[in-house]
RNA sequence: GGUCCUGUAGCUCAGCUGGAUAGAGCACCUGCCUUCUAAGCAGGCGGUCGUUGGUUCGAAUCCAACCGGGAUCACCA
């Protein structure tokens, strides 16, 4: 994982710990670990910024939480400037940081991007999205994609290069089940002559496959075969499976059909993932890499850290606390495993500098990936360690699990079109946008639906499981991205008021006081830093999303009860503006982190 | 059965490197648009943090067992 440079490090603990060792030092004659110290944001209802807790010091002073508390906080007091005071409640010594504090990093966070960290040099492929090319991309890609697209972007932020890369599923018995319905019932359908997006129209025979293997099973249990047999000898999926069988034998006109089939399914992918605001680097094409891995595994075998047993080639693992496996059937074919394998080793080989590659896979794979990554290793690869599997929970709707089968996905296209439609709705009902073109009316909606629709899947900790609620994802209020950008348009129209009136020089230090409310704001864009390092860290975009919540919700108590533009104190004024200037910056930022923009107006 | 993930308010989720009376949003109820955008703000209602033990001055948080939900364990992908 990307290492946080120290200036990216919380600040204020950098200034802290030195000084609290020192005062263990001088006051008890101990020498303590900087690790020791814990910090915790000091609860609304007690005066103070930063909290520290006593108790586990007491063994070291020797007296009580009280008086420890007490010697402790007068001693940074007496030798720390940015400790204005404090004040001890039990076992917790409240510190006020001054405001000269928060005014010089104000300053900072107006001077620079903070949620920019500076380069790691460092660079990272990220995999994601990975669709099959017999049917159209539904919501559980939409959590992939996102997923995928709002760690890229993280990982950028945190300075690292990203390599973004998809791997298409373009081959294989599921295409050949589109390709042979389509043959039978298509009558030369296009995309053209059906008005149909390309996906739309591949999937449509997808799902007409299965409608006559069904029929054709019944039919043969109807005439005395078990359902078995009658599943397996189908006339129309024999007839996809020679399909695959020409396909892998280069029959002319089977490349020809997959080929125009694909290719209109990579048109309808495309366009969907416009509309997402989604892009890739580099595409790697299963048709092309289910070949590799075999000569690895082989030299791996060669090696001896695979073994042979009846013809086919097997990894050993269970010292690892997983089981045995095979790489390569007894008749020299490959598995799942052996491409992976193969497409992992080429990866590094395409890209020389590579240090990282993350895999944005569902995790009913998390064990595919466990073993995946222990044979890299054991065949020796340095960048082994650096693998990881970017896992994350199904999507579940409220009437259960989504079942392709069934009709009871969600499709990507559709919802974006519903979220889209709903924001316009509540947008035109609120007439603030008389003056906006059609084309501009537009062009907002389409940024506040899918900011819903992004918000909704990133603020959840990917690796759970969740509910997808129709309702709750469509909505505009409340901990969404709509709320999110409506705070961010706010803050723009206060300053668009200011264009021209200079910016805030905070050179003096002023003679009022923070506000709660000023100060409430500040605290969250101070750790906004650390919250980027985190989420960089754990690959985990809901602590970007949560963390932007709460500071938009901070900076919405400030402007509902603290005036700007009102405010006749000029130098209070300008104060308020550079900080809603700051806020509005790293929302900015923070909402790209997610890949959600954020508008001018709304 | 083995392994992994998960269980917090009616619903959806935060909090989990142990710390002060467990937080949001939705829903429901009350206020606030003659002051900077009410897609907002303030307040109310609502919780045996799955259960039982253990470690600790202190456990939603760590450990164990159990219960419930899910995934996975193919010469499938």
């Amino acid at each position: 994982m990307p290492t946080l440079q120290p200036m990216f490090q919380d600040r204020l603990q950098s200034l802290l710990i030195p000084a609290l060792q020192q005062a263990f030092k001088a006051l008890f004659g101990h020498d303590l670990d900087p690790k020791a110290f814990a910090f915790q944001s000091t609860r609304p209802e007690f005066e103070g910024d930063v909290t520290i807790n006593v108790f586990p010091f007491l063994k070291v002073s020797g007296k009580g939480p009280e008086p420890t508390a007490q010697a402790v906080g007068e001693y940074l007091q007496a030798h720390l400037e940015v400790v204005e005071c404090f004040n001890v409640v039990k076992g917790f010594l409240n510190i006020r940081i001054a405001d000269s504090y928060w005014l010089d990093f104000l300053r900072e966070a107006g001077q620079q991007d903070l949620l920019q960290f500076p380069t790691t040099g460092k660079k990272v492929m990220v995999e994601y999205a990975s669709p099959n090319t017999n049917k159209p991309l539904h919501l559980g890609h939409m959590r992939n994609i996102f997923l995928g697209h709002s760690v890229s972007r993280i990982l950028e932020s945190a300075g690292n290069e990203v390599v973004r890369v998809q791997v298409i599923n373009d081959r294989g018995i599921h295409i050949c089940k589109s390709m042979v319905a389509w043959q039978h019932f298509g009558a030369g359908a296009t995309p053209e002559s059906s008005g149909l997006k390309g996906d739309k129209l591949v999937g449509k025979y997808y799902v007409e496959f299965d409608r006559v293997y069904k029929k054709e099973i019944e039919a043969l249990i109807a005439s005395g075969k078990s359902k078995d047999d009658a599943e397996k000898e189908a006339p129309i999926l024999l007839e996809a499976q020679a399909m695959l069988l020409k396909w892998e034998a280069n029959d002319p006109d089977v490349r020809a059909l997959w080929s125009k089939m694909n290719g209109w399914c990579f048109d309808g992918f495309n366009a969907t993932y416009d509309r997402m605001g989604v892009a890739f680097d580099k595409l790697y094409y299963e048709s092309q890499t289910y070949v590799l891995g075999k000569n690895d595994v082989l030299e791996g075998l060669k090696k001896g850290v695979f073994y042979e047993k009846d013809g086919a080639v097997w990894v050993d693992n269970s010292k690892e606390g997983l089981d045995e496996k095979v790489l390569l059937r007894s008749d020299g074919t490959s598995v799942y495993m052996t491409q992976d394998i193969g497409t992992a080793i080429k990866r590094f080989e395409e890209y020389p500098g590579l240090s990282q590659l993350i895999y944005t896979v569902g995790n009913e794979q998390d064990y595919h990936f466990k073993v995946l990554f222990i044979i890299l290793k054991k065949l020796g690869f340095s960048w082994a360690d650096e693998l990881h599997h970017l896992s994350y929970g199904m999507v579940d709707l409220p009437s259960g699990k989504m079942k392709s089968r069934e009709g009871t996905v969600v499709d990507a296209d559709d919802l974006m079109e519903e979220v889209v439609q709903e924001a316009r709705a509540s947008g035109e009902q609120l007439s603030k946008l008389d003056d906006f073109s059609e084309p501009e009316k537009s062009a907002l909606f389409e940024m506040i639906g899918l900011a819903a629709v992004k918000y909704y899947l990133l603020k959840v900790d990917p690796k759970k499981r969740m509910l997808f609620d129709p309702a709750a994802s469509i909505d505009l209020q409340g901990h969404t991205g709509p709320f999110i950008q409506y705070t961010y348009a706010r803050i723009k129209s206060l300053l668009r008021k200011v264009e021209g009136m200079g910016t805030w020089s905070p050179e003096h230090v002023p003679q009022w006081a923070l506000l709660p409310e000023e100060r409430a704001v500040l605290k969250h864009l101070h750790q906004f830093p650390h919250v980027l390092h985190e989420s960089a860290s754990k690959l985990d975009p809901a602590l970007m999303a949560n963390h932007t919540y709460e500071l938009v919700k901070a900076y919405n108590g400030f402007y509902q009860s603290v005036p700007v533009m009102k405010e006749e104190d000029g130098s209070k004024k300008n104060f308020r503006l550079a900080l809603s200037m700051a806020v509005g910056q790293m929302t900015k930022k923070a909402m790209w982190c997610l890949g959600i923009e954020v508008p001018e107006r709304m």
